[in-house]
Formats: structure tokens, sequence, C-alpha cells
DNA sequence: CTATATGGTCTACTAGATAGACCATATATG
DNA sequence: CATATATGGTCTATCTAGTAGACCATATAG
């Protein structure tokens, strides 16, 4: 029994990774470690909201058979969002890893840290996904079909409904998650994913306000209700004021943490 | 002397790899081979237009040096790129390897094989490059600087001038680049460039044909032109024009290969 | 109290990757 | 022609990541 994976072929499910910067491709290569990638799909499953603050992971033996991997590997990654603060662990029976609730950029301050050494990663981040999200809701506008308007729809009330703060987040990101596999192109759906992915991995989640949450449930009624009724333009119009939205927040926080860089809190 | 390098932070130059297709988190982690890393990097720089055909490589030892890797792993890719008939090698002083012409999706029989195999990717790669690349196009013409006017307009000439096919796409290549890059935002660069990559690497290079030459060369003046004059929406409409000619091409491919699997070449 | 389901630890093994020595071959060059 | 040299080709020793599976520690359910 060969003890890892076949060669896979390429194109697939798993993304290529070609030059970095996309210019020179004399870079050195950088081993990737499976745990890394174990971290990434966690921070992703619970951002996806599929797990919520409290909640239990599936034990480190059904992580390693869900993931095709080792528990070695599995438990390596538990240890790194352990000590980072975002999971908790119990042992005896019933015990297990469980989702900690402060996934925020809010309070820890490595946190903050992270903002202010990689600023300008984020705010080009943020910037290509203001542009590519309208993009993706004019598309999503012209090919929805009659279920992605219900899955859509079904979103919208989820957020609605979100009392808490992490109910907001999961929702906002089922959202957008469901307008984007509107487009019917998983290719755009990734894009989308990987964007979001890029910041709630480097910052725990996106960032949060309740002000703009009240902006957000009034504009994404709207943008559902144009992707819904196939107006592109209006869709990208909403699209574009709403992710606008994010870029404002995020840069309040960084302007906060040059400044004050000893204690935390958020309103 | 650790033989790995350092565990190396977030968001940085290397690409965050979150659950693929981005939806299901649940899919088995594949381990990446160094080796592969290294095909796809000589595959892009081949494609960039670093090395052209005929030329030769830096040997063995110097790419182990200058992509941070072990001189096995980079065997292992160049063995790999020659029996897929991408490089020729030869030995004794002043050997080494050489980049041979055909990397077109025209010759060998195995990546028409590819093609069918992987056609709706395919699709799906070229329909989310018809969407995206106008926006680049547009943000291009709202952002770039002078500087990058003159290598648009380069790349154009180089383009006109180009003798073979190869130089062909090289040039274009170059241009599509300096495009996304007059964005001045290197994630929308990274995706370009990760389009194109996931064409190239998979069918040795974008599609070709003498006539999608030459409806070309006046495209890519009028979306320079336009990209410089800062005219947006028309950029934004002569690229969507633009790419749509690969999807065209590689339709046409297709089509011919599901019916004629036993004989290639192209007009 | 006992059975059991969880995390925690340890060992043996395999494969990927590294580092470096050395071989084989063809070309420059004296 | 002979030799030095620069290239790819081969081999070995070693390290590390990852796997597989056994076994220990602990807390809960019954």
């Amino acid at each position: 029994m060969s003890p890892r994976g076949a060669p896979a072929n390429r194109l697939g499910t798993e993304a290529v990774r070609p030059t970095p910067a996309g210019t020179k491709w004399t870079t050195p290569i950088e081993p990737r470690l499976i745990a890394d990638d174990v971290v990434d799909r966690l921070v992703t499953a619970v951002g996806l909201g599929v797990y919520i603050a409290g909640q239990q992971l599936p034990t480190e033996r059904d992580l390693a058979a869900m993931l095709a991997v080792s528990r070695t590997s599995i438990r390596d990654a538990l240890k790194q969002l352990t000590s980072r603060g975002y999971l908790e662990v119990r042992r005896g029976r019933k015990g297990g890893y469980f989702v900690l609730a402060d996934w925020g950029p809010d309070s820890a301050q490595h946190v903050r840290r992270q903002l202010v050494a990689h600023w300008s990663d984020f705010e080009q981040v943020f910037d290509a996904r203001t542009l590519i999200e309208p993009m993706i809701a004019r598309t999503a506008a012209s090919r929805r079909t009659t279920d992605d308007i219900a899955v859509m729809q079904a979103a919208v009330q989820a957020y609605v409904d979100a009392a808490s703060r992490d109910a907001s987040r999961r929702a906002d990101t089922a959202l957008h998650l469901a307008v984007a596999q509107a487009t019917q192109n998983p290719v755009l759906v990734a894009i989308s994913t990987d964007l979001r992915a890029k910041i709630t991995l480097n910052l725990g989640a996106e960032p949060y306000s309740s002000e703009a949450r009240n902006t957000a449930v009034g504009q994404h009624a709207e943008l559902v209700a144009a992707v819904a009724e196939g107006r592109g333009d209006e869709a990208a119009e909403i699209a574009a004021r709403h992710f606008a939205i994010s870029e404002v927040l995020i840069r309040r926080l960084a302007d906060r943490a040059q400044h004050d860089d000893t204690r935390g809190g958020q309103g």
C-alpha cells in the first residue's frame, strides 16, 4: 500500500501554482507542509460556517480520514490553531477540539501586527475584490437559475436573522458564495473564495461593525434582487458599493493599529 | 544547516491554497512534489519568452541554485518535460537542455487527449478569462502610468514584428502581462497570469492560427491605444472581443479532437 | 466501577529531498 | 592529437515529512 496519493493530473480540483507574483519565475520554491494545507482547510471550514463557535470539530481520526492525511499531520495543524488561540482542546471521552469565539480582528494584538506588516498586501486584495466582485455579480445576473435564486434568497434571510457577529459573518460568506456560484463557473467561485480566504486566513475574519451590518442588510437584499431579476449593471453597481465597505473598515482598523499599538478592542 | 527553507509567512509572494473548488473543504489533500513546482516554473518561463525555441536552459546546477532546490528535483522536472517532448537534452561540454519548437497544441496526440479529458475545465478557464480580462483592461485604462504605456506599446510593436508562431505567442503574453501590470495591482496580475498558465501548462501554449493573428494585430493596437488614452469602456470591449477568439480556437480544436482522434496537424 | 471514546505519545517505516562525490561524454583548446 | 573542462548521468548517505499503527492517559457515560 502506497502511503502517498497518486501523481494526480493537472487542472483538476487542485490549484496550479505558477510563479507567485506573476512575473519573476526565479523565486525560491518553498516546500509546502501538509499541516499548513490542513490549517487552511480548517480555517476555511470555520469561515464558511461549517463549524461555529463552541462547536466540536470532528475527531483527529475522523479529520485524518476526511482529508486523506495522517493523524500526525492533523495534529500538527490543530496544535498550530490551538496555540494561536483559535481552538480549545478537551481531553477524555466526549473531549475533542472546540472552536473558540473570537476569530475576529478585534481581539488579539498579533493580528494587529499582522495587519500592519502586511498592509499593502491587504490593500491589494481588497482592491482586487472591489473590482472582481461586481463582475461576478453582473455575470450571475445573466446566468442564475431558479435554484440559485432560492439559495441566494435564503442566504439573505439568514443574514437578516443572524443574531451574533459570528452568524453574520457566516451568512455573509454564504451569500456571496451563492452569488459566485450563480455564475455557473467554478473558476470564478474559486477566485472569489480565494480572495475571501486570504482575508479570513490572515485576519481571522472579515472586518465587522454593527453600522456596516445594517447597511449590508439592505445591500444584500438589493444585490440578490438585482441578480434574480437579471439586472446585471445594477447588481454590479451594488456589489461595488457593498465591497467598498470592507475596504473602509480595514483601512480604519489599520489606521488605529498604526497609532495605538498597545491596546486592542473594537466597538 | 537546515536543508529546507523557513516556514514562511502568509500572504506573501506564495499563493494561499484554500479549498480547491471553493466549496467542499473536505477534499483529499494531495502532496505537492517539488519537481512539479519546478515544471510549472519552467513552463511559465518558456511561456513568458524567457527561453525561446532552440535556446539552452541554465544548467541543472544553476537551476538548482536559482530555485533554491536540489539538483535531484530539477532533474526530475527536466526529465518530465523531456519525455513530454518539450525539451531536448545534449550531453558533453556545451551540452544541456534545449527548448524544442512545438509547444503548440497542434502536434502531439497526447495533448489532444488531454484536451478531451479536461474539456469542461478548459471551457471554464476560457470563460473566466473572457470575463476577467475586460475588467483588467478597464482598470488599466484608469491607472496606467506613462511607463506602462511605453511598455505596452513596445509589446504591440513586438507582436507586429514577430516572425514566428513562437515569437507571436511570447509577444502576446508580454502584451497582456503589461496591460495587467498597468492596473498596479499584483493580485490581478497573478490572476491573469494564473489563467494563462493553466492553459499553457496543459495545452503547451495558447491556441494559434494565422487568421487569428492578423485579427490580433489590430486588436492589440486598439486595446493599448484605448488603455493609454484612458478609454476604459472601449478597452474592456476590445479585450472581450479579443479573448473570445482564443475560446473559439480552442473550441474548434476540441471539436476536431473529438471526431478525428488519429491524426494531428493544424493550418 | 467499568467500558469507551477521546486526545497524547511513541516507534517503525516509507518516500521526498538534500548534499556531495564521482562517472560518462562531448567539446574546446593547446 | 591530447588534455582540460563543462556539461549531463549515476550513486550513496543522510535528513525530514509523512504514514501506519500500537499503546497510554484521561474523562465521561452507563
